[in-house]
DNA sequence: TAGATTGTTAATCGATTAACAATC
DNA sequence: TAGATTGTTAATCGATTAACAATC
């Protein structure tokens, strides 16, 4: 266990399990079977006791899991205990609703500050968290240590943008423009896809509906 | 060609085609060869034509792709030449960031309201799109025929507003609520998982980075 | 024709699932 | 002990990659 290479299908499924498990009612027993949680999920049971087993403590034959001990470890694990400070890079409609969505901090992300080209932009956003113009942007890096990016420019600055964190030390990007990013090996993205969402669930649709 | 069960790793590829595609410079050759098209994207080139395969013309040995014929069949296939209408249920910051966003109309998704159980919701948003009380719900579903639905309901109110979707006739949801969703055979589901995917870039991290 | 580039067939790789022995 | 539930080993399934014949 705490095996170092954690496929991405189960990295994937491990925030599921702990949303699963934090949403259990208070008086629900202390002890989960994998059976119970892969019901609940839509999953294999032999694949929750896989996926636990890469992160967490062994279950006991004829009890299971410890719910509370699931909970620490998973979070643990996805470092939700801890903070990682990040900032964006473009502060439009998307830059800014991310820059004020509280929700990340129960993810262990604080997204310190936004920057855009646009000087008309800066100031303090609804939650007062700063936008500044993009000429800041090494300087905070720099003083806060950022190693965290998010780009949510258009498509067409979005390679512009990711340079730029790339020469100020930013090893892992979290993009959100319709592009292929190009980054030096060591570098790492993480591409949110909306059109390829958007394209699995209308091609999975039974017959195609339009209006 | 034109197979009906196109896998998800594939169908996911193709937005990024076309996004690629369509940035193209005016005056590029007005054909491209898998192997550019392959390491523009960081792909493999036999995955690229198998990719094109499924859904476009054939390429040409020698020649390569038409990109014009490329971007039409990629925009069809994917149905971003039609319209389909969709409805969001909660009215909160994400919901009404997802209802005033402009670019769905790019991707063939018209979202014509949403609707939130909080009365003093109610009203236009700054793009003139309508948020109605829940009450409305079956009403306007019924009149438009809506088969697609959006979920931007806090976790607890998540499973909730699938049930009233799927009652309406709705046959494929877009669940942003970090929770599963329960439905009947024949109504699919596509979850937006933020904290998966900010839980694979983070542990992608070279060492964990923590402030 | 010769060469580039395609589509296809076979091999590899990785994830999921099934079978089952271990154990509280 | 008997039974429930675990972790593990082997089998299956599906996607990617490699090899290669087809062809403009």
């Amino acid at each position: 266990m705490q095996d170092q290479n954690i496929s991405s299908p189960t990295l994937r499924r491990l925030p599921t399990y702990l949303n699963y498990l934090k949403s259990l009612p208070k008086d629900h027993p202390e002890n989960i079977s994998s059976a119970v949680i892969a019901s609940a999920l839509g999953l294999g049971e032999v694949q929750v006791r896989k996926d636990l087993a890469c992160v967490c403590n062994k279950g006991k034959p004829k009890i299971g899991y410890i719910i509370k001990d699931l909970i620490n470890c998973l979070e643990e694990f996805l470092g939700y205990n801890s903070t990682t400070n990040a900032v964006i890079v473009g502060a439009g409609k998307l830059g800014k609703a991310l820059l004020d969505y509280v929700g990340f901090e129960n993810y262990g992300l604080n997204i310190v500050a936004a920057f855009d080209k646009n000087p008309a932009l800066q100031g303090k956003t609804e939650t007062g968290k700063n936008i500044y113009i993009l000429d800041k942007f090494e300087e905070v890096c720099k003083r806060l240590n950022i190693k965290i990016g998010i780009i949510t420019v258009p498509a067409e600055n979005a390679q512009e943008a990711c340079d730029l964190m790339v020469k100020n030390g930013i090893v892992a990007i979290w993009n959100f423009a319709p592009v292929h990013l190009k980054v030096p090996d060591g570098v790492i993205i993480q591409h949110e896809n909306i059109a390829a969402s958007l394209a699995l669930l209308s091609k999975r649709l039974p017959e195609r509906i339009n209006a």
